[in-house]
RNA sequence: CGGGGAGUAGCGCAGCUUGGUAGCGCAUCUGCUUUGGGAGCAGAGGGUCGCUGGUUCAAAUCCAGUCUCCCCGACCA
């Protein structure tokens, strides 16, 4: 294409509302708009990209054996009632109704819609296992859109779903499409990990999340440096610790002491001069609406997500200082575990310690020399705590190492969640009527393109992989007044064309600073520039995006060394 | 939803306290010079100052209401 003929409206100041870079080079590179609130045109650069990746995703999708369907974006709420997600929704799920009064909302998701199609499809094992997937707008009403693209309310995904009749077909569709998006993520050029994850209010037994790394992701992600084990930081585990038994000859009295004021573990921690690995946090939750006391290490923190897992709650809150004052009988800051009558559950940190100080359940006091057993009964022990950096591995002991990703891709395997709901059975091969097995699996698209963004790009713009490049070379004409060099410019470009290869012309008649600048922006993997040096010595330079690297070349060769660059991929 | 900030030319901003001709930089258009990393000079076009109402001889400026956007938090896949 000819940049003087493009819709490429290129910015030379970064925009003062966003924050993030690749919501800043985005804008500043043409790519996207902002309409309103979360939601975002694509210029023609940036659907360039998104229909790259897309067709990427297309291919391993049905590689692996998924077919592409398209569904509605608009749904009635009677398939929602029947989920049950109707009400468990919240806000994010946009809602209206039609001119008959009839309630709708926009997709945020599809398993609704295709659990019904399915549903009424398919009857029999015979016509099973069916993956079925599509491309399409989704629409979450997010309570506060930021980072450009990275989290708004409309927004491009990929979701598939497989329906299988038994578990280890599920677990083959499971697998498969594990395989289909670590295919996928290669071939786009990202460095990526894929990481055991919660699998949240979508429910089901177990997830992986796919996730981009950079330092700026919003997720924080755990790996071993010893075997494979990867995870979520919420869904890190910690492995139980050996159990010392305590002798009762080495538990000191209880002793009531005198803390006026000091609430928070750093201020007992330095009044008493006590570690605060020899503390004690009680934590006051209500679970679905029931107090519950958490207990752990004052040098730890409470990872709720497990908890809430735990205790199998929907609904996991820090508790209002009314329920903190009926539960111990002391404001906030004195809680203790001692003599209260809720159910207590304590972090594994907690299993070897003796003689620990914690909240006396009254203001101004704390208690020293609590033992477990003795002094405080716990219901259970279990992994509660955020994993650190000194945990080692629960599945290997080896070091754990921190990074931090873009979740940009995600796997569940939902199990009968949805069609228990829904009803979606078919005929085994007795003549049982059974549930179908499902899994879901989502890859955000245009997340993907901001997240190969942040972990592609310098102080002078995007430096596209090859695979996700709107262009694959730019030609730069010096001066455009200029006909010897005008005359190798065209000549070249329409080579190129010929050839298959996505080419711009820079025809514009700017000065060669500014085109230099914004092939940078934009992120071309590689530059053709032809000027002075084609005049004297009948070169032309190749520049790559990537490493700078500059290759003065007979320009008859030119056109060759781009198409042998291309095809090697990456 | 709570707290904070902002809406003035396409973009980035000043002007508002103390009411009186709407301004700067970039971009755009014209001409000349320039031409390998966002050129120089000269000239030009472009704004119901978010919207509605009020105070006033007079409102971008003061008052009230309202809408939108951004940031922090809570919330949420």
């Amino acid at each position: 294409m000819r940049y003087s003929e493009m819709f490429l409206p290129t910015v030379r100041e970064v925009p003062s509302d966003a924050e993030i870079i690749s919501h800043q080079l985005m804008i500043r590179a043409g790519m996207i708009r902002k309409l309103t609130s979360g939601i975002y045109t694509y210029l023609p650069l940036g659907y360039r990209v998104i229909r790259k990746l897309e067709q990427i995703i297309r291919e391993e999708m049905n590689r692996a054996g998924a077919q592409e369907v398209f569904m509605p974006t608009v749904q009635p709420r009677e398939l929602w009632e029947e989920s049950g997600r109707w009400s468990f929704y919240g806000k994010e799920l946009l809602r209206f109704k039609d001119r008959n009064d009839r309630d709708c909302c926009l997709g945020p998701t599809h398993e609704e819609v295709i659990t019904d199609l399915v549903r009424n499809e398919i009857k029999t094992y015979r016509h099973l296992p069916r993956n079925l997937y599509q491309i399409q707008t989704k629409f979450r009403d997010e309570i506060r859109p930021r980072f450009g693209v990275m989290r708004c309310r409309e927004f491009g995904m990929k979701d598939a779903y497989s329906f299988d009749a038994d578990e280890e077909g599920a677990e083959l569709s499971y697998r498969k499409m594990f395989e289909a998006y670590t295919e996928i993520f290669k071939r786009c050029g990202l460095e990526f990990r894929a990481v055991e994850a919660d699998t949240g209010s979508i429910g089901g037994s177990f997830s992986h999340e796919f996730m981009v790394m950079a330092a700026t992701g919003e997720d924080s992600l755990v790996f071993c440096s010893n075997c494979e084990y990867a995870a979520n930081l919420e869904k890190a585990e910690i492995a139980a610790p050996e159990i010392q038994p305590v002798r009762k000859e080495n538990m000191l009295p209880l002793e009531s002491v005198h803390t006026p004021n000091m609430r928070t573990i750093e201020e007992v921690s330095s009044f008493l001069r006590v570690a605060p690995r020899d503390i004690v946090k009680t934590m006051i939750y209500t679970a679905d609406g029931r107090p519950v006391a958490v207990l752990v290490s004052g040098d730890e923190e409470v990872n709720e997500i497990k908890v809430k897992n735990y205790l199998n709650c929907d609904v996991l809150e820090m508790a209002v200082d009314d329920v903190i004052h009926e539960v111990t009988g002391a404001p906030r800051g004195f809680a203790g575990a001692v003599g209260i009558k809720v159910k207590i559950i304590a972090d594994y940190s907690l299993s070897n310690m003796t003689n620990f100080v914690m909240g006396a359940n009254k203001e101004d006091y704390h208690v020293k020399n609590v033992n477990i057993g003795r002094d405080v009964s716990v219901t259970a022990f279990a992994d509660l705590r955020i994993a650190r950096e000194t945990d080692s591995c629960a599945r290997c002991g080896g070091a754990l190492k921190f990074a931090r990703g873009i979740e940009v891709g995600h796997v569940f395997k939902l199990g009968t969640k949805y069609s228990k709901a829904m009803k979606a059975q078919y005929l085994d091969k007795n003549g049982k009527e059974q549930y179908m097995i499902m899994g879901c699996y989502g890859i955000g698209v245009g997340r993907t393109v901001a997240a190969a963004i942040e972990q592609n790009h310098d102080e002078n713009g995007i430096v596209w992989p090859l695979p996700l490049a709107p262009y694959q070379v730019i030609i730069t004409p010096v001066n455009m007044n200029d006909d010897k060099i005008k005359r190798m410019s065209v000549q070249l470009y329409e080579a190129l064309q010929k050839r298959g290869v996505e080419v711009i012309l820079d025809d514009r008649d700017e000065r060669a600073g500014v085109k230099f600048k914004d092939a940078d922006l934009i992120g071309i993997p590689l530059r053709v520039t032809v000027g002075q040096k084609l005049l004297t010595a009948g070169v032309l330079e190749v520049k790559i995006r990537r490493t700078g690297e500059v290759k003065a070349l007979a320009a008859d060769t030119v056109e060759d060394f781009v198409v042998n660059y291309i095809n090697r991929g990456i």
